[in-house]
DNA sequence: TGCGTATTTGGCAAAATAAGCAAATAGTTA
DNA sequence: TAACTATTTGCTTATTTTGCCAAATACGCA
């Protein structure tokens, strides 16, 4: 390959970044780094309709964001990509420019 | 404020991630990374037609994670965000549970 | 001033996203 | 089985995003 950066994980990276790129799961994700939650829950804490929640989620399982785990009636999402969290923190400390502040 | 992630950057961090949701824009973050490159450079090495980089330049720039500085006719543009570099290569090594992972 | 090059912007058509309602599915309990 | 709760999916409408062409702007140089 050229170049690590440039492999053709690609596709992933975009996915990744188009699951976060929303309002509603980048709360859903802030919600998900204190606990894990159900929809319902997840439902009641960013507003929207349930349906919208749940397909919200499902944006964010696609990216590999986060993870399910059904116990009776409910799913119990927690946050798989924990890193996610360093880089909104980081967003916020205006990142230096050499890469060695904020994000590690 | 109730908690240090659910501060109202929430617009900023959206800006950042839905500037970083392109294919296209990743990889002229990507090139940027490695040095500071003029619009028609980047042009010549993502393939779309110039206005359309330079849109995507834009989209970047306003959200802050690079900037250009005019020498000439030309724009040098550079990475001014460079833990978007850390984050990405993170997703690729699918960062753990814990935080503790590839962010660091 | 006039020409050539680099970059940005206006405008439009096509494609992708988002939200909610209604209905379907899954599992619990009487 | 029937009623009930939690979650997901089908569908439609509205909004946003993309990409390109053409035109505008910015700057350097003859």
């Amino acid at each position: 390959m050229d170049n690590v950066i440039n492999s053709n994980n690609l596709d992933q990276e975009v996915a990744v970044f188009k699951a976060l790129a929303h309002p509603t799961r980048l709360r859903i994700v802030q919600e998900l780094s204190e606990s894990s939650k159900c929809v319902n829950e997840l439902h009641n804490s960013v507003g929207n309709d349930v349906s919208t929640v749940s397909r919200h989620i499902s944006v964010l399982k696609n990216a590999g964001i986060v993870s399910g785990n059904k116990i009776g009636l409910q799913v119990f999402y927690s946050l798989d990509m924990a890193c996610v969290i360093n880089f909104i923190s980081c967003i916020g400390d205006k990142c230096v420019q050499d890469g060695e502040g904020c994000c590690e």
